[in-house]
DNA sequence: ACCGCGATGCACT
DNA sequence: GTGCATCGCGGTG
């Protein structure tokens, strides 16, 4: 394993309420093409919104697995939705990726999405999907090796922090976070 | 601005 | 058969 890799591997073992938050700012690629993320979900093991709170199945095994790797899923049958796996094997911790600041291949993602407004390529989790290239055939990848890659971003930035989008168990739980202000956003933060 | 709804895959009951 | 960790469109204030 190489140090980047071994770093990688250190920042992801630690529970996701402590990584979700650090994860704002850092910018991620695939193939080139991405941005700062600058939205995300904490869900953890005795979350009844999140996939592993009953236990590993065939859909959310790497889940379950080592840190520092990629989570894919469908959602509504029509979007992809990615997630980064947190904490020690064999805890079902995992930050779902909502939004990024798109820096880096623009002209692809807006290709992919079929939208011009930089604005809306990457405002949700599908759509930020859409604009990565991002489907099943990276559930489990590494996120040190390719088509990925993550680079730390200014960390100055003050996290907000909210109620997470789109759930009806476990709605009351504040485990959304992301740069307040950001036009990336797929919501904005209440005030 | 907000609200309703249809599209569509598939894991799980 | 049910229910989504969603999105974009079309309707109404």
């Amino acid at each position: 394993m190489t140090e980047a890799a071994r770093l990688r591997r250190e920042f992801f073992a630690r529970s996701v309420h402590e990584v979700a938050p650090e994860l704002i700012g850092v910018v991620l690629l695939v193939d080139g093409v991405g941005g700062a993320i600058v939205e995300v979900e904490a869900y953890d093991q005795d979350d009844p919104a999140s996939h592993g709170f009953r236990g590993r199945t065939t859909r959310n095994a790497v889940m379950f697995g080592p840190p520092g790797h990629v989570y894919v899923y469908r959602s509504y049958g029509i979007h992809w939705c990615m997630n980064l796996v947190c904490a020690e094997e064999g805890r079902a911790e995992a930050a779902l990726l909502r939004a990024l600041a798109p820096t880096r291949g623009l002209d692809v993602m807006r290709a992919r999405r079929g939208v011009d407004s930089a604005t809306k390529l990457c405002s949700g989790p599908g759509k930020l999907c859409q604009a990565l290239g991002v489907t099943r055939d990276h559930d489990g990848l590494a996120l040190d090796e390719p088509p990925f890659e993550l680079c730390p971003g200014d960390r100055a930035e003050t996290v907000a922090t909210g109620p997470r989008i789109g759930i009806t168990k476990a709605a009351d739980r504040i485990w959304r976070y992301g740069l307040a202000g950001s036009p990336y956003l797929s919501r904005p933060f209440r005030p």
